[in-house]
DNA sequence: CTATTATATCAATATAGATTGATATAATGT
DNA sequence: ACATTATATCAATCTATATTGATATAATAG
């Protein structure tokens, strides 16, 4: 399928989407921690500390993601576990291969 | 096949590539251009006044995209027809799903 | 209740990248 | 040679976003 990404409203609603979904993830911090939690779910701690990073960077980066559906998380004591949300990720590659 | 995004270097080598192929595509106006030329090649001419774009707007993102080899183009007079290059599209978004 | 650990949020700053306006280059027609 | 058309480049500005530092919240242990 086609799609005709400048004329008819949906495709470009569409292209939009993708268009954020990519400024989500073309971020090196931000696509490292998705290709983390692709091989386990973890805590925010446990994150910041593979990555070298602050722990507020890594918070920040992961409400990215969290926004846009890419991880999802669960409470655990005072840990917060994020993991990959696969199914909208796949969703987005899927989009995406439409238009280019 | 799984990629160690941030141990060994060649996966991690692999990933800044991908941080930038995504930059490159996740940006509205160049993913247009290139959902165009996914149909047709097209003049820059004709790309800026079917997305109704400045032409030194268009003349750059084109470079970008150039620069990346995501497009090719060849002279006809005074034109330059822009093509999409779709080996090395594809070749990115093959690499892009190891990593998500 | 207090201290500690884990996480999130906010404001300030820094940086990257998109857009604009002006100008340069190059091919073609008269 | 001159004018026109198509494209590219450059510097300036504007805008979006990453990063940092400080602080807030929330759970748990002592």
């Amino acid at each position: 399928m086609k799609l005709d990404c400048c004329k008819n409203k949906k495709a470009r609603d569409e292209l939009k989407q993708v268009v954020n979904f990519l400024k989500a993830i073309s971020e090196e911090n931000r696509l490292k921690i998705l290709c983390l939690l692709q091989k386990q779910e973890l805590c925010v701690c446990e994150i910041w500390q593979i990555l070298d990073l602050p722990q507020n960077l890594v918070s920040h980066h992961l409400k990215v993601l969290k926004d846009f559906g890419l991880v999802k998380y669960r409470k655990e004591g005072v840990k917060i576990i994020y993991s990959l949300n696969s199914k909208n990720t796949k969703k987005y590659i899927s989009l995406l291969s439409h238009f280019i």
